[in-house]
RNA sequence: GGGCGAUUAGCUCAGUUGGUUAGAGCACUUGCCUUACAAGCAAGGGGUCGGCGGUUCGAGUCCGUCAUCGCCCA
């Protein structure tokens, strides 16, 4: 055998075991129509992103899921790939401008893509090779990126279609503007955030009537350079008279009309309102309903521009708004400030307060994508877990709005629209045309802009596999089998997948959605850069091993909870991979000390034997269940107390008997079969959590086995519950027998007497077959109990001198002449004896309650009569116990 | 303002269609360096299941309500 140290050392396998299944191809998954096919789509990172906590359970969960059905005999096929993240990539690139003093437009378009690609090269995807210390076992050889010539090539597709559906159009819109990155942004790529503002009370006066005016309130009193009107609701009997009057513009003095609106809301400051179409949303479709003017009185930098006058052209959007305040206040127009909370929107990449903004651009138009979406959801095709999200879904979808997708950056799929410089016809095309289609001018002109990152994901589960070709790939790996991602990015991209999916391929993308919770710090925040709050888990990896992380991530959150994560949750998992090294040693030690094994048509059982062999297969099933259901929680802790608590504390410890002290070589053989193939099965179940120990400990243990194997647990198989290896009556005798050696250890402890002091043991059973379990196995007990003598009988004296004890129906005497504290024993008892007449007190009260016995069903009642009759016996039991010690 | 989730031991969480004495890991106490493992072994202590009300023979579990925390949407 090869030396094991006493430790476990991850450092020392991990990185040669995934060297060893890349190398195989063992994360390749390559058409095979003999075998059902299981895929999963990787939720893309982006190529700026570094690997943290999020992708860590977040691809856990995913390679969990996916070796558990390539063991399984699926043909799995885990996609990866990265995307380019428009804004993000080119902000990095941008930055690292910035620092040699330069700006994108010193270099230009060309030279600024060019300089993303190199660094792309260099610096992007990272994260790919932090997936594969974490052991994530995509298939490498299929990695996708969005602006893959293939996938570049389905998105101009998907745009020309939906433009020729009329599904894509161009218009002028209020679109969320981040001034910083220069760019729109889709209503979900806005944070909002509520901040502690105002309201600002400002009067208008009204044209030709003395010192008569109208108080509008504002969160944003900087737009009203823009305002076109006043509006009031027309039901609103305060205002009735001003309507079809004018208002004077207080700074700028421009005459604008007062209309009147059913959107205004008359409980919301004073009731009138301000309207800044260009500016505002709202104000937008008020503006379409009145024919009002549009104002634009800001720039693309939140520069505040000439039509917002000689006094505020220049400054900033904030600046302008203290300054116009400051105005207002000396022309005594401002009439008071209120505190006002309200949400703001934020820019998702750089945290830019969000303009509203008038601006030409791409929309698509949803509502007609999204029945479909409803429909396979609604019909269970598609099912989200937890179900509740689902709700969440349908919510967002009945209300779905068009998609801003244009953005004005310049790193991204450009927008296959030319625009004719001689007549103006715009022509989509996924080439750039020779002449225009209506001119023939050659004068053609591509928009400058992007398209939304989100608009090359959307199609990611088949555009992957090829689409728009009808490849073989799309055929049999499409639909997915599972998309496991974060509930954070439903809107942005699982809904807008799923519509992808119905729309170009005709089928639903994915059948389950797996929506996972988020990792917290230890105070149960978000980890984030600014709180500094986030571990590396790289570090993690380095001083714990993956596998103990992976663990973490598993063994602590239940399906679709958040996770708490502090490096104490990943101490068990470093145990339990201790504790998995050290039973293998030992069993490993023992397996070259015993020649040969055994045949496994012809063990030689003992209760031991068929009792772990019988446990051993109901945690099977229970394993398989857990991966089934992704209640990999369950599994994990299923796999867990069978390992450690049956098979290393009670299992290994009993073949010590055989091992050390017995001569019995079939005994042996058997006993040294059973550890290993229980290793064996152990470290298939194992895999998918601990990928790399399973490995490890899996190829040790293999080359003992009779049975011939494949070379890496990951193809190996995964154990199937077989019943003929149940066995009640093995697992009620040892239950028995492992509550009399507890029960021998609990006397000796509270007697002060160290374990290994050898005491005699009685044992007055109620029968005969009781009597030949415990003499049959009377090994197990002088060996965990540390007992000389047994006694078994039906029958005999109470001895004095002895502590006691009832295990189930028989009672146990430990003669303890000289060592036993007489009072000590007696408190012991009698707390035995309360507990049990507390109990005894509340059966008895419910029997004697006629309504209990009338409406409830007959097995509950006959399960408390039973109930009351044990009870009763150990009291008696116990009473006797305790009055013999004063004989 | 609307929706969703959480609330069970000091901490993180289990707890099936209501039916034994509510479980686990970590932490804690005590004793052990017992020839696989001190990252361990053995024994133990600790919870009126967020509050109130209801349904029921019976509620951690079902219903209502309130509270606290969190997330999403407007």
């Amino acid at each position: 055998m090869q030396k094991m140290n006493k430790v476990y050392n991850p450092k020392e396998i991990e990185d040669k075991w995934y060297k060893f299944w890349e190398e195989n191809g063992f994360f390749h998954a390559d058409i095979n129509k003999d075998k059902k096919p299981f895929t999963i789509m990787i939720p893309l990172p982006n190529i700026t992103g570094i690997l943290h906590m999020g992708h860590v359970l977040n691809n856990t969960l995913q390679d969990i899921m996916i070796r558990y059905y390539r063991m399984k005999g699926r043909e799995a096929l885990w996609m990866p790939g990265t995307d380019h993240a428009g804004i993000a990539t080119q902000n990095v690139v941008e930055r690292e401008l910035a620092e040699q003093g330069k700006t994108r437009f010193d270099i230009g378009r060309e030279k600024l893509v060019e300089l993303i690609w190199k660094w792309k090269a260099e610096k992007g995807g990272r994260i790919i090779q932090q997936l594969k210390k974490l052991g994530a076992s995509c298939d490498w050889a299929r990695e996708r990126f969005t602006m893959d010539k293939g996938l570049s090539n389905a998105v101009k597709e998907v745009f020309v279609r939906l433009y020729e559906k009329g599904l894509i159009y161009k218009g002028e819109y209020i679109i969320n503007w981040c001034p910083r990155c220069g760019t729109a942004l889709s209503d979900d790529e806005v944070d909002h955030e509520e901040l502690n503002s105002h309201l600002w009370y400002v009067k208008y006066p009204i044209k030709d009537e003395k010192d008569d005016y109208v108080i509008v309130a504002t969160t944003r009193p900087e737009t009203m350079l823009g305002d076109t009107a006043v509006a009031v609701n027309p039901n609103d009997e305060r205002f009735k008279h001003l309507i079809g009057k004018t208002a004077i513009l207080p700074i700028l003095n421009r005459e604008i009309p007062i209309i009147a609106d059913e959107y205004v809301d008359p409980e919301f400051g004073t009731g009138c309102v301000k309207v800044t179409p260009a500016h505002d949303p709202n104000d937008f479709e008020i503006g379409n309903r009145h024919n009002l003017e549009r104002i634009i009185v800001m720039d693309d930098k939140g520069i505040m521009n000439e039509n917002a006058g000689v006094d505020y052209k220049g400054m900033n959007r904030f600046e302008c708004r203290e300054k116009l305040v400051e105005d207002l206040k000396e022309r005594r127009l401002l009439v008071k400030i209120e505190p006002h909370k309200h949400t703001v929107g934020h820019c998702y990449r750089c945290h830019t307060v969000i303009e509203p903004y008038l601006s030409k651009q791409w929309f698509v138009k949803m509502k007609p994508l999204a029945q479909k979406a409803i429909d396979v959801v609604k019909q269970g095709k598609i099912k989200f877990q937890p179900e509740r999200w689902e709700k969440v879904y349908y919510n967002w979808m009945d209300n779905i709005r068009d998609w801003c997708i244009s953005r004005q950056i310049w790193w991204g799929h450009r927008i296959p629209a030319y625009y004719c410089q001689d007549c103006g016809e715009i022509i989509v095309a996924k080439q750039k045309p020779e002449k225009c289609i209506k001119c023939k001018s050659t004068n053609l002109l591509q928009d400058p802009d992007v398209l939304d990152t989100w608009f090359s994901s959307w199609l990611w589960p088949f555009t992957t596999l090829g689409w728009p070709e009808q490849t073989p790939e799309l055929e049999y790996f499409y639909p997915t089998n599972l998309l496991i991602t974060n509930p954070g990015i439903i809107f942005f991209w699982v809904a807008r997948m799923i519509m992808a999916g119905l729309e170009f391929v005709g089928d639903i993308p994915f059948d389950t959605v797996l929506l996972h919770g988020t990792v917290l710090d230890e105070q149960g925040r978000r980890m984030s850069k600014s709180l500094g709050n986030s571990p590396d888990p790289i570090d993690i990896i380095d001083n714990y091993g993956a596998d103990a992380l992976r663990f973490a991530m598993i063994f602590n959150t239940p399906k679709g909870q958040d996770v708490i994560y502090s490096d104490a949750i990943v101490m068990p998992g470093r145990n339990f991979a201790n504790k998995i090294w050290n039973a293998s040693r030992f069993a490993l030690m023992n397996a070259d000390k015993v020649i040969s094994i055994a045949n496994p048509e012809n063990l030689k059982l003992d209760l031991s034997d068929r009792w772990i062999l019988s446990r051993m297969q109901k945690v099977i099933a229970d394993v398989n269940n857990g991966y089934q259901n992704l209640e990999l929680k369950e599994a994990a802790h299923s796999l867990y107390s069978f390992f450690w608590g049956d098979f290393c504390d009670w299992y290994l410890e009993l073949t010590k008997n055989r091992f050390y002290g017995s001569d019995d070589i079939e005994s042996q053989r058997t006993a040294k079969y059973i550890i290993l193939k229980i290793l064996d099965y152990s470290m298939r179940m194992l895999h998918p959590f601990m990928p790399f120990i399973s490995e490890e400990i899996w190829q040790r243990v293999v080359n003992h086995l009779p049975e011939k194997n494949p070379n890496s647990v990951m193809i190996a198989g995964f154990p199937e519950p077989n019943n003929k290896w149940i066995d009640e009556s093995a697992e009620k005798s040892m239950d028995l027998i492992k509550e009399t050696i507890s029960a021998v250890r609990n006397i000796k402890k509270e007697m002060n007497i160290p374990l290994g002091k050898k005491a005699d043991l009685l044992i007055k059973v109620k029968n005969e077959q009781q009597t030949s379990l415990f003499i049959n196995n009377i090994k197990y007990i002088q060996s965990l109990a540390d007992i000389d003598n047994l006694k078994v009988s039906t029958e005999f004296d109470r001895p004095s001198q002895s502590a006691s004890a009832i295990v189930q129906d028989i009672e146990i005497y430990l003669p303890l002449a000289g060592l036993i504290d007489f009072d000590k024993e007696k408190r012991r008892l009698h707390k035995k004896i309360d507990s049990a007449k507390n109990n005894l007190i509340r059966i008895e009260k419910k029997l004697q309650n006629i309504e209990f016995l009338n409406k409830a069903p007959e097995d509950v009642i006959n399960k408390e009569k039973q109930r009351r009759e044990e009870y009763s016996q150990i009291i008696e039991k116990l009473d006797k116990c305790l009055n013999s010690l004063d004989m």
